[in-house]
DNA sequence: GATTGGCACTCCCGACATTCGAGTGCCAGC
DNA sequence: GCTGGCACTCGAATGTCGGGAGTGCCAATC
C-alpha cells in the first residue's frame, strides 16, 4: 500500500522536523526511521505529499517541511497520544496536590504545564456562570457601609463593598442575610440572580434590601473574573530562535491581551474536548506561526473554564496533547475533591 | 572649562546612543548638539572620557558607547528630570481615577507605566506588613465548618476556610466575632497577631477560638501577598532587538521569578526614594544588561511597597524616571484618598 | 505497476577576497 | 587649548566561487 506509506513518511517528516528544526531529506529519513524502501521511493511519496499540499520545500534542492494542512493532518490521523510517564504522573500529583487554594491550583497548574510541554501556558480561572451560590454573606463594616461576600462552589470568593442609605440593626442585617441567602443558595448563579432580582419588589423594596441585590447581581454576572487568566513559562518563548519580530512579538502581545487569549484557548463551550488549533486556522494572520493546544476542565462532567498551551506551529504535538490532558483531569479531580 | 564640556559631551553620547541605538561618533556628535567645538577637540575629550571609563569602543574606529559608569554618571549628575507634559498628567489622571478596586489600581498602573516608558512595567502589591486591620469577620458556612474574612486598611481581603472540631450557635459566633474584633481592630497586623494570640490562654483555650486565632494569625503573617506583583508591557521586550539569548531570556524569567522581581525592585524599606539601578550593579549576572528605575509609594509618608520599569541599560532614564515618579505619586494619592 | 539506482541539475551555505566609509589618533599650526 | 589635516584601522557590505545536500527524472528491474 503506498497510500499507507506515504502517511508514515508524513508522519516521519513531522517528527523529524519537530525534532531537527530543519528541513528533512529522502535520505535522512530512511536512515532514521526503518522506512524499509530506498531513497528514491520516498522522493516520490514527497512529491505527492506536495502536489496534495501537506509538505513544502523552503527552496528548491532543500528538504520538506511539513505545511499547517500536514501538521492538522498529523494531529488528526497520526498522532498516537503520547501517554505520560509514571515519574511525570507522580509529579503532577503531587505538585497539584499541594495546593491550598483555588488561586493556588491555578498557577501551579500554569508552571506545570509549561515546564512538562517547555511552552507557554495558559489557564482560565473557572468562570462564574455555571458555578453555583454555596453561601452570601452580609457584614455590618460602618454605619452606611456594608461588606457583601459571595462564595461559590468553585471556591471563588467575590466580595463587593455596598454604601447604603440607612442604618441596620443586628437584627436587620440577621433578616437580610437569612432572606438572600434562601433565595440564592445551591442555586446555578444565573438563576440565583433572577430570584434575588423577584425579591425586590416582593419585599416592598427597601432601599437597603435593593441596594444589596443590586450589588450581588451585578458581582454575579461580572464578567471579569470570567476573564481572569494566569500564563506562566513565557521564558519558553526565547526558544522560538529565528523569526522573532514576526513570532514572538505578536504572542507577547496576545499574551498581555486576555480577551484575545481566551479568543484562543476555545470558547468554554467547547466542552472538555481537547482542541488543536495549527497555525493559520485561527482568526489572528499575526499569530500564523503559532499553535494552540487547550482543553476544558473543571469538576464533574461540565467543563468551567478552559487550560492549554501556545507554541510554535512546529512543536511536539502529541506531548504537549498528552500533558493538556492530563493537567486538565487533574484539576478537575481536585476541583470535584474541594 | 573644558572638565564642563566633558560632560556635556558625556550627556550628548548617551542622548544620542539612546536615540539611535549606534554608537555615536565625534562628527555626528558636534552636528546634532550644537556643541561650539570641532569635531577633534570632541576627539580629544571622547578619549579622556574613555579613559575614565565612561564610554568605550566597540571595536578600533567605531563610534562611543557609554558604560554603566557612564550611565551612572548620567542619571546622577546630568539628567534634568525631564517633567510630564500636561497631556500626560492629564492621562495618568484619567486612567487612575477610573479604578474601582485595589487590584484594578494596580492592574492600571502596571498598564500606565509600560505605555509611558515602553518598557516592562513591575508593580507590587501593597504589603500587609504596614496595613491595620479594619474589620474582622466569621461567618458559618456549614456545620465545623467556618469562614474568616480579613479586611485590611489598605482594601485588601484576605479569607480563609476553617474546619473546626465542634458546632457553634449563633450566639457563640457573635461572641467570638466581637472578641476578635475587640482584639485586632485598628491595630498594626503585626500587633494584631500578636493581640489575637494573647486571647488563646487567656480564654481557657476553647478549640474553636484557637482554630480561628492561628487561622488569622497565619493570613496576616502570610508573606503570600507580600510577594505578589502585577507585570506588564512585556511585549516591549520585542524592542531590544538583537541579543535576545543574552538580555531577553534572562529577564523573561526574571519576570516570572516574582521573588527575583521583588529583589530588582529593591526592599521596601529603602522608601520612597527613587533609585536607579544599572546594569552589573545589581546581585544578577545574567542581568547585567539591564536596568531599573523603581521607587517606593503608599498612602501617607510611608512607604508600602514599590513600583518600577525595567529596561535595557540603554533606555531613556530621563524620561523613565518622571513617569515612574509621576505614577507613584497618584496612586499614592489614590491610597490615601481611600 | 511499484521500486530502485543513476545522473544531471539546482541552489543554499560558508569561505575568502575586495571595497568602502565612518571613525580614530596624532601632530603641527594657530 | 583648539583646530584642520592626514594616515590608519577595522567592520559592514558586496562579490565570487566551490562543496554538498537534495531534488527530479528516467531507464532498468522485480
Amino acid at each position: 500500500m503506498q497510500e499507507e506509506r506515504r502517511l508514515a513518511v508524513l508522519r516521519a517528516i513531522v517528527e523529524d522536523y519537530v525534532a531537527t528544526e530543519e528541513p528533512v531529506g529522502s535520505k535522512a529519513l530512511v536512515e532514521r526511521h526503518g522506512l524499509g524502501v530506498s531513497p528514491a521511493t520516498v522522493r516520490n511519496d514527497m512529491a505527492a505529499l506536495e502536489d496534495e499540499g501537506y509538505i513544502t520545500q523552503p527552496h528548491t534542492s532543500a528538504g520538506r517541511v511539513p505545511t499547517d494542512k500536514g501538521y492538522r493532518l498529523f494531529v488528526d490521523k497520526l498522532a498516537s497520544v503520547k501517554p505520560m510517564s509514571a515519574a511525570e504522573k507522580r509529579a503532577i500529583a503531587t505538585i497539584l496536590d499541594g495546593a491550598v487554594d483555588l488561586d493556588d491550583v491555578v498557577n501551579r497548574s500554569v508552571r506545570l504545564l509549561s515546564q512538562l510541554t517547555r511552552q507557554v501556558a495558559v489557564v482560565q480561572y473557572p468562570t462564574l456562570s455555571r458555578s453555583t451560590v454555596r453561601h452570601v454573606e452580609v457584614i455590618a463594616l460602618a454605619p452606611y457601609r456594608l461588606l457583601v461576600v459571595l462564595i461559590l462552589s468553585t471556591g471563588r470568593v467575590e466580595q463587593r463593598l455596598v454604601e447604603v442609605g440607612g442604618e441596620l440593626s443586628d437584627d436587620d442585617l440577621t433578616d437580610l442575610r437569612s432572606l438572600v441567602n434562601r433565595a440564592a443558595v445551591g442555586e446555578v448563579i444565573a438563576d440565583a440572580a433572577t430570584a434575588l432580582r423577584a425579591l425586590v419588589p416582593a419585599e416592598g423594596g427597601t432601599p437597603v434590601t435593593a441596594a444589596v441585590v443590586e450589588t450581588l447581581v451585578e458581582a454575579m454576572s461580572d464578567h471579569r473574573s470570567d476573564e481572569r487568566i494566569a500564563v506562566g513559562g513565557a521564558a519558553n518563548l526565547a526558544r522560538y530562535g529565528d523569526n522573532f519580530d514576526s513570532a514572538v512579538r505578536p504572542l507577547l502581545e496576545a499574551l498581555e491581551e486576555h480577551v484575545v487569549l481566551l479568543k484562543l484557548l476555545g470558547e468554554a463551550t467547547t466542552g472538555e474536548l481537547l482542541t488543536v488549533r495549527i497555525g493559520h486556522e485561527g482568526p489572528y494572520q499575526e499569530l500564523a506561526s503559532t499553535s494552540v493546544v487547550a482543553t476544558g476542565y473543571g469538576p464533574g462532567d461540565e467543563a468551567f473554564a478552559r487550560l492549554g498551551i501556545v507554541g510554535p506551529t512546529r512543536m511536539d504535538y502529541p506531548g504537549s496533547m498528552a500533558a493538556v490532558r492530563a493537567v486538565a483531569r487533574y484539576v478537575s479531580r481536585i476541583l470535584d475533591e474541594a
